[in-house]
Parts: structure tokens; C-alpha cells; sequence
DNA sequence: CCTACCGATCGGTAGG
DNA sequence: CCTACCGATCGGTAGG
């Protein structure tokens, strides 16, 4: 009833395995910690994950999926580069909020997968900032952002934004967009009073 | 010649496992790994760490102390509240890039330790956002900073601090001193330009 | 999806 | 600090 999806026992599986690996790590969870939660055999996993490898990169795969099905339409909307950036760091931040724990193995479990894959979420990361690093060029183009290094200045944003996954709750105090609102304000306005 | 330390086998195994733990992550190196690099037995390391969980708490005690024995002066200083908080950005950014395996480790694999320790650490975490809050709280109410939440405001600060040791080398374009100028101009000034 | 098993490796110890 | 070993657990497989 929380979750509408299929419930397939891949589908349990996969979000299991998402819960453990971000509570407790790749390598201290094993494949018998899974399938015990989810009420199966050890073995058994192998009838849907050719290893655990392919267990977590499919974890991995589908949350770099989720960002950047989100930033895209952001990226190419035809907006002012203001809303622009508050809009891309607001849809960030919900990517985040609505499911903590892929955004938890995405940031921190992904380089426990095998040297390729690794090597493929590396790039992954590089084009997702890219992305970033164009809307931030223009802002500074266009006068709006004072920063002289977009570079820099898209890691800075992306910092705050990266680390929700380690405070922000679902039931505490604020809501998924009024997070991404409070951190597009102090990023972008500074948390120094303006003096008028 | 690099490190000037007393080099003992303690010493090395203790930087041996911030290096691996940093790089691999803590249940990814065993304990034959460290002692392989450091050029002794597996099992020797027992005569200098009781545990793996010991080797790991003692990096984490260490890296811990460097953080808070850097801030208090600076939290405790005589100075105005604007300088103190820049201070204070400066000081934790060099914490941080004076030692990245230490900050890494710090900050990522404490949560494999024993369940008691790890509580401790939360505890530790906790003791030294305190701190910051408690200059966030004054500069709010001195009128220099425009945030509404001390706690909030804190955790940005943080966020986008810790995140160095994700991209920070030393051989790259930017001193430990320049990247936490840096940092602290983009936290409390913000990325957009102020209208003059 | 289960039973039963594999080789490999793990953290840790005893006894020197 | 080493040699030699311990039980436990790991990811993964075969055969049903």
C-alpha cells in the first residue's frame, strides 16, 4: 500500500537490497541478509541478479536514470537562467527526498562496483555536472551569478544539495520542496543579511 | 622525508588503514591488505591494535580531535562575529585538506564501527554542530546574518565543507587557504550578484 | 525458488 | 613480529 509498484520479488529485491546498502553498506550487507528480509533463499537471488554487482549497479543505474530524467527538461526549458537555477536546484533536491536510500547508494556505495562499472558512474557524474556547469555559464554570462568559476561554483551547489540524504527525513519538519526552496535561497542569496 | 612522523609500525599501520579505508572503504580492505602494504604479517597487527574495529576507532578519535581542537579557539576567540564565522569556514576547510584520507574516513566509514562507538561519534557529530550553531545563533541575532534557522543554516555551511575531500587535491589549481576563502565568499555572500 | 554444497577469504588467536 | 591455524561467513553454483 506505501508503494504502488509491481512488488515482483525483483522489484522487492531491488528496493531491499537499495534499504540495506544505504543503512548498513555494500560489503556489510550480504545476499543472505537480503533475501532472509525478503523472505526467500540465499541462492535464490541468482534466479534474478546475475551477481551482486548487478544488484547494485542496477540500483545505481536506475537513480543516475532518475536525475537526469528530472534536470533534462529543466535544463532545456525555455526560461530566464534566475528561475532556471532555482527550479534545477529545487528538482534536485526532490530527486533526492523521494527516495533517500537509492540517493544514499548512488552517493556513497556506487565505487564498491566493479572497476568498469566505477568508471562508468564517474562519467555519468562528469556529464550530470556538465549539465550543471551550463546552466551556471550562463547565469554568469548573462550577469546574474557573480561566481568566476562555473566549475566551482556548480560543485558548491551540488554540495548542499548531496549532502540532504544524510539529515533530511520524510517526517521531519519540512516538506521535500520547501527544503529545495531554502537551499536555492542560501545558495544563491548567501546567509548574509543584504544590506538595503 | 614526506611525512616527518615517528614512522614506529603503529604509525605506519595507522596511515597505511586511513589510506585503504579511505580509498576501498573499510570492509573492502582486510586487515592482510594493511599489513601486506606496511610490510609485516596479517596477524601482527594484533600486537599494536586489538581489533580491526580498534584500528578504525582510532583514526576516527583522531580525526575527531583535530576537527574540535581546531575550532574551540576560534569558536572561543575575541573577535567579531563576521570575521569569526569566516575564521572559522577557513579553519574547518583546512582541517579537512590537511589530511583527506583522515577527513574521508571521518566521514564516511565511522558507521562501520562497533554500535557503541558509533553512537559516540553521533554524539561527537553532534557536539560540534553545536558548536556552530551556537556562532550561527549570534550571528543572527547581531543582525549579520539573514537566516532564520541556526540549525539550518549550521548544516549548509557544513555540507558544502565537507564535500571537499570529494574533489580537493593538493596538486590542483587551489590552496587549502584559497578553497576555504573560497567557500566562505560563495556561503555567505551567495552565488547571485549583489545589485549595487 | 530450494537444498546442499564449493573454494576463498575473513578477523582473530596460540605459541613461540 | 612470525607460523600455523581456527571457525565463521562470504559470493556463487549445480541440480532439481
Amino acid at each position: 500500500m506505501a508503494t504502488a509498484t509491481t512488488n515482483s520479488t525483483r522489484d522487492q529485491l531491488f528496493h531491499t537490497a537499495s534499504q540495506m546498502f544505504c543503512e548498513k553498506g555494500f560489503h556489510a550487507t550480504s545476499i543472505r541478509d537480503i533475501a532472509e528480509r525478503v523472505g526467500i533463499q540465499g541462492g535464490s537471488i541468482y534466479s534474478h541478479f546475475e551477481s551482486k554487482d548487478d544488484l547494485l549497479w542496477s540500483i545505481v543505474q536506475h537513480a543516475a536514470d532518475r536525475f537526469f530524467s528530472a534536470i533534462r527538461p529543466v535544463a532545456g526549458a525555455d526560461m530566464g537562467i534566475t528561475q532556471k537555477l532555482r527550479k534545477a536546484v529545487i528538482t534536485h533536491a526532490e530527486v533526492i527526498t523521494s527516495d533517500l536510500d537509492a540517493a544514499a547508494v548512488y552517493t556513497v556505495e556506487w565505487r564498491h562496483l566493479s572497476p568498469e562499472r566505477r568508471a562508468e558512474v564517474t562519467k555519468l557524474r562528469d556529464e550530470y555536472e556538465s549539465i550543471w556547469r551550463t546552466m551556471v555559464d550562463q547565469g554568469i554570462r548573462e550577469g546574474y551569478l557573480a561566481a568566476s568559476d562555473a566549475a566551482g561554483a556548480s560543485r558548491f551547489i551540488l554540495s548542499s544539495l548531496n549532502y540532504l540524504f544524510t539529515w533530511f527525513r520524510p517526517d521531519g519538519p519540512l516538506t521535500a520542496e520547501e527544503v529545495g526552496t531554502l537551499i536555492a535561497d542560501y545558495t544563491f542569496d548567501g546567509l548574509r543579511r543584504r544590506t538595503v
